[in-house]
RNA sequence: GCCUCUGUAGCUCAGUCGGUAGAGCAGAGGACUGAAAAUCCUCGUGUCGUUGGUUCAAUUCCGACCGGAGGCA
């Protein structure tokens, strides 16, 4: 099995910086894991790595999809899969960073079995079915099909009962039964984690606020602005992405960007906490706190603890 | 200076006809298998401004004092 170096983390604690400095050492590429990063024309919200930094070192699953297109988890592990293969047949190393658990995930063990697609009619005629009648009783719904999903969900889930039901229809297998088989295969790679982190919960905190007046400073009202001006819908995936689901509201309304900033700083430490449940969860992450570390000290630590040096 | 209102969780505020109190937000932890920066679950003891009084019992009633807001001078 495959060695697949990744760096991990929630964010704002420097993985892309780490990550291009090992990337430089080890003659590395590197291969992003970001659900928002694959969005064309949002780089200033993702905190993309530079046109500088990507001509320093080749950066792929970065705007792979206009801000309109669908993506999902699914379609991402089968490209990153492709990606890491092509750069270690060139004899390349190949570097995951980013920040998205279940994209992750997906990469490393594989999601369950493809259903058929039929275009998104099953999940369009479920949710309508709970908007209809409530959650509880889409929940219900699930319970006749599919109890042990139906147990492991909570009702107000809807999203995930919606789902589990959607696959039940277009398969005709319960949703659990697709993870117990999937659960049989083996990970597609071995993965050596590292995992940044802030020792402080505050330091982290201050970092995203720094973050986020470092986007308002370089422009992202005008990246949204320029979004909505192209058609882009403000209901798409890519506009709930944090940064841009807030400032959509004040540019539109040409209202206060003070607080919708203050909401972005909001979200993110939210975000950041959540990313952190993910990465704990993940077995074999080993941690390094990035307090006073620059990204060479950083990616030194790594490669020791990894044998790389 | 006088009058009125106000002081309860980090914040905004409920509430207790006297038996020591609870929501939202924030915060913390967790879940996560084709939307995931999404979606969802769990967690609430705090000198009820201070200090006297009445009372078996006061955060609640009364007085004084100290903050805050407004009004009249």
């Amino acid at each position: 099995m495959k060695e697949l170096l990744c760096v991990v983390g929630p964010t704002a604690t420097g993985k892309t910086a780490v990550a291009i400095e090992l990337a430089r050492r080890l003659n590395g590429e590197i291969v992003s894991c970001d659900s928002m990063q694959i969005y064309r024309g949002m780089d200033i919200g993702t905190a993309k790595a530079s046109a500088e930094e990507q001509a320093c070192v080749p950066h792929h699953m970065i705007d792979l999809v206009e801000p309109d297109e669908d993506y999902s988890a699914a379609r991402y592990a089968e490209e990153a899969a492709c990606v890491i293969e092509d750069i270690a047949a060139r004899g390349r190393h190949p570097i995951v960073a980013g920040g998205t658990g279940l994209y992750l995930r997906a990469l490393l063990y594989g999601l369950h079995d493809a259903a058929p697609d039929d275009g998104g009619q099953a999940r369009a005629q479920w949710r309508r079915y709970g908007e209809q009648h409530g959650p509880q009783a889409l929940h219900d719904e699930l319970t006749c099909v599919d109890p042990l999903s139906a147990r492991r969900l909570a009702p107000s889930d809807t999203r995930r009962v919606v789902r589990a039901l959607e696959v039940f229809t277009l398969t005709g297998v319960p949703l659990s039964e697709h993870h117990e088989r999937s659960k049989r295969q083996p990970p597609r790679y071995r993965a050596r984690m590292a995992g940044l982190c802030y020792a402080n919960r505050e330091t982290l905190y201050e970092t995203i606020d720094r973050r986020v007046q470092a986007m308002r400073a370089q422009g992202l009202a005008e990246e949204v602005r320029g979004l909505l001006s192209r058609g882009l819908s403000p209901e798409g995936t890519a506009m709930q992405a944090i940064g841009y689901k807030e400032l959509v509201g004040a540019v539109l309304a040409g209202g206060d960007f003070g607080e919708a900033y203050a909401q972005v700083m909001l979200s993110t430490r939210r975000y950041a906490k959540r990313q952190m449940t993910w990465f704990r969860a993940l077995p074999d992450v080993c941690w390094f706190e990035v307090e006073e570390q620059n990204p060479q000290s950083l990616s030194t630590k790594i490669m020791e603890k990894f044998g790389l040096l």
